[in-house]
DNA sequence: GGGAAGGCCGCGC
DNA sequence: CGCGCGGCCTTCC
């Protein structure tokens, strides 16, 4: 007998009725998004584990994908610091140039997350343990 | 830097 | 209801 409708087989807390934890994990990266400062930039992973979403970088391409919120979208680009579009698309563009309206610098296509990162962990790791 | 492998999971067909 | 495809990531070679 499957396991009597218990709550959920990983994390989520039977949703009451009608908030589909979709939607919850949406909102939560949502309103990390909406932090990012502008002139900044985070990944897809940085958001979804300040999100509290580990492991859910894909889950934050999707639901910016396809939320109408207004929120920076453009803020967000992958692991290696370049824009997840193909290059030369529209979106590409478009991303590429709200960036740099708020003064993020692309060199070779890409931004440097150390200097644009945020959160700052984002690579500050190496320098923090080494430098200091 | 680049490619393969494994994870993670919502959504549309 | 199964299967493939994402605005991806990390680890290992």
């Amino acid at each position: 007998m499957r396991k009597a409708k218990g709550p959920s087989k990983k994390r989520l807390e039977t949703t009451p009725a009608g908030a589909p934890e979709s939607l919850k994990s949406a909102d939560l990266i949502l309103s990390t998004v909406q932090k990012i400062p502008r002139g900044k930039v985070s990944t897809y992973g940085a958001v979804a584990d300040a999100a509290g979403l580990p492991r859910r970088a894909r889950l934050v391409g999707t639901v910016l994908r396809q939320t109408s919120r207004r929120v920076p979208w453009h803020r967000v680009m992958n692991a290696s610091g370049r824009i997840s579009f193909p290059e030369g698309s529209d979106a590409y563009l478009q991303q590429r140039t709200r960036l740099e309206r708020e003064g993020v610098l692309f060199i070779g296509g890409r931004v440097d997350l150390k200097r644009h990162g945020w959160p700052s962990q984002l690579g500050s790791l190496d320098e923090y343990m080494w430098k200091l």
